[in-house]
DNA sequence: GATACAGTCTTTATCGGTAAAGTCATGTTG
DNA sequence: CAACATGACTTTACCGATAAAGACTGTATC
């Protein structure tokens, strides 16, 4: 970043024969000063190529800089890559845009976490979906920054903006298991920030450093239990990444094995994993939902168009964001921690066929 | 925003019995001071409840704040519902992340816009997609921060970084009219920020204040000029939102008039709005390809996922987004201003049927 | 034993701005 | 006409931090 030699208030206000004070009313209280100073202050700043007052400076007096910061946790390719978390911050942006303020993206994966966590010039804090015992998260604390979590864990001195997940993936579950579906295949997100890939056991799911996925994986197996399911009916694939290739990858393991090894439903924890196990079923000459029942987890945009449409459970990550950027522009308010969902059936889910 | 009492660093320095450099050297410079004075600092500093050294007062001391700012000056539903907008920004932060810099995102649609920008602490500027006359960009040139323009009209002390539109739109034009078509429809995002929804006549086309949709009808226009259709041969259907939805509403007034009037093929000058069109065509009954063609712009993932899979414009917004970041954080970077492009034919636009 | 030197900490001198209170004409009013 | 607003600026007094240079201490070098 190249500097320039900055033109400064006092200059202006010297050309102008004026005091500091009334240049800065000029530009933030246009009520302090007849109009034709003000047009001439204005046009010296113009002359002298001033580039109005410092926002360093204001925000250095003032004690605040009127921009939200938000932790985006995952690896950045996940971050924007992700409907759900775009969603999220979609959300985020329309409060912060309504309170006038402005929204300060801070891509804490890298070890330079702690430093940029440290050197936002922000008000408050929303962490994104961190892992238990994120760093970033650690760091955000530190601060003592208003501070609120989504999607991550319950933080003494925190406001934790989530869902049930674990209800609402067992309510998946169940779906599936009262259409008579009785081998499930899982397909997950990343468990632990370690880049694994392949089937995840039973100590790999309850150990879990990614909360949301903990539970979902926990939802999952208690609706298979309550069933009377044996451990043996859900198998869990784990894939680090989370595109559609990521998942149709996943799908092309689960589905594989062909005959009674295979399969009759898959569980997505997300819909784009499971737009993937659409795309692998596909591929595979399978026809969903003749030959597979599949869910997804969010109810992201696309899930509706998709073919078939996905049965999944649905968020609204939009007003998640609102909701923890109100928290923060205005304590007190907020439309509840914990956020409903509800499962939405659509045709990629019907009865599992009569085993011969 | 509460206040709460802040802790300065002074406070520190001063329970510690050091100088306040030494705090601020434990936090910014460890090799300045033994590992022992600065454990106890920051032990001081945890007991103390301080949360590190003022952003605000560290950037004013070094005239600089380590974040770049990207204006979008979209009205913010359509910043984020944008997959196109996503990518940019993603790249962007590709960028800044690399550099370990953090991204301000200013949303300059309102009236707020001005001061918004004005306030902004931030080392440099992208403006994504600004009218020809947006106030927010005029106030962003004020402001004299280096500044890179994308997808935007040319300006005088800013990169602009782009592609080459009217090239692009006209290839698929061409294509199209090489397929045998000889009755477009084209359905546009907004021309002019009026919330116009309807047929765009020359005068709106030639006068949109948007350089990219501007361009984007120039090239359709010129090369069904170039290749002998009459003027009536194209009509042009304008949006002013951009979403799926927007997509299929604009589609199924340019595909109901039955007959010799309705168009064989749709140039959508986005993918979203083509992903409308297709819902639209399937809506009203009409086959694609067969029945109809349609072409997008800027090949967004779910277009290759798309039933038919959507002829479109390819061009790289991920790296637009870098090279905009790059060319602030080291100027004279950049992999070049205006962008390439190139058109990826799929399943959704076959030759025309014959007459009868 | 004087010189250089690395390692630690302190001193000095700002960075650019703004809230709040003060000054000083010029009306205004009972 | 004295007391009192009002409008239009200025004065005062910080906001919280850091780069650069200075000071002091002990140790290696010749």
């Amino acid at each position: 970043m190249r500097d320039r030699a900055r033109v400064t208030l006092a200059e202006v206000a010297a050309r102008c024969g004026v005091s500091r004070m009334t240049v800065s009313n000029a530009y933030n209280h246009p009520d302090q000063l007849s109009a034709e100073l003000r047009q001439r202050v204005l046009a010296t700043a113009e002359v002298l190529g001033y580039g109005g007052p410092s926002a360093a400076g204001r925000a250095l007096k003032r004690g605040r800089s009127d921009v939200l910061g938000v932790l985006l946790t995952e690896a950045l390719p996940y971050a924007f890559g992700d409907p759900g978390t775009v969603s999220f911050l979609h959300g985020v942006t329309a409060a912060t845009a309504a309170a006038g303020l402005a929204l300060q993206l801070i891509p804490a994966a890298a070890e330079t976490a702690e430093r940029l966590v440290r050197d936002a010039a922000v008000d408050g804090l929303i962490a994104h979906s961190p892992a238990d015992d994120d760093p970033a998260l650690a760091a955000a604390l530190r601060r003592r920054l208003p501070t609120v979590v989504s999607g991550g864990p319950a933080t003494a001195g925190a406001d934790c903006v989530t869902i049930d997940n674990d209800a609402a993936a067992a309510a998946a579950a169940r779906h599936l298991i009262d259409l008579g579906h009785r081998r499930l295949g899982v397909v997950t997100w990343r468990l632990h920030p370690d880049g694994f890939t392949g089937w995840a056991d039973q100590a790999r799911q309850a150990s879990a450093r990614y909360e949301v996925f903990r539970l979902r994986l926990l939802g999952y197996q208690r609706a298979a239990a309550e069933a009377g399911l044996p451990p043996s009916a859900v198998r869990v694939w784990e894939q680090p990444g989370h595109s559609v290739a990521d998942g149709s990858a996943a799908g092309r393991v689960l589905l594989s094995p062909p005959g009674p090894e295979r399969p009759t439903a898959v569980l997505a924890s997300t819909d784009v994993l499971a737009l993937g196990v659409l795309q692998a079923a596909r591929e595979l000459g399978l026809d969903v939902p003749r030959d597979l029942a599949v869910t997804g987890f969010d109810d992201i945009e696309e899930s509706g168009r998709a073919v078939p449409p996905l049965t999944t459970v649905h968020q609204d990550l939009y007003q998640q964001g609102q909701d923890c950027a109100c928290r923060l522009i205005a304590p007190g308010t907020g439309t509840g921690l914990v956020h409903p969902t509800r499962l939405i059936i659509r045709a990629s889910t019907v009865r599992a066929p009569e085993p011969p």
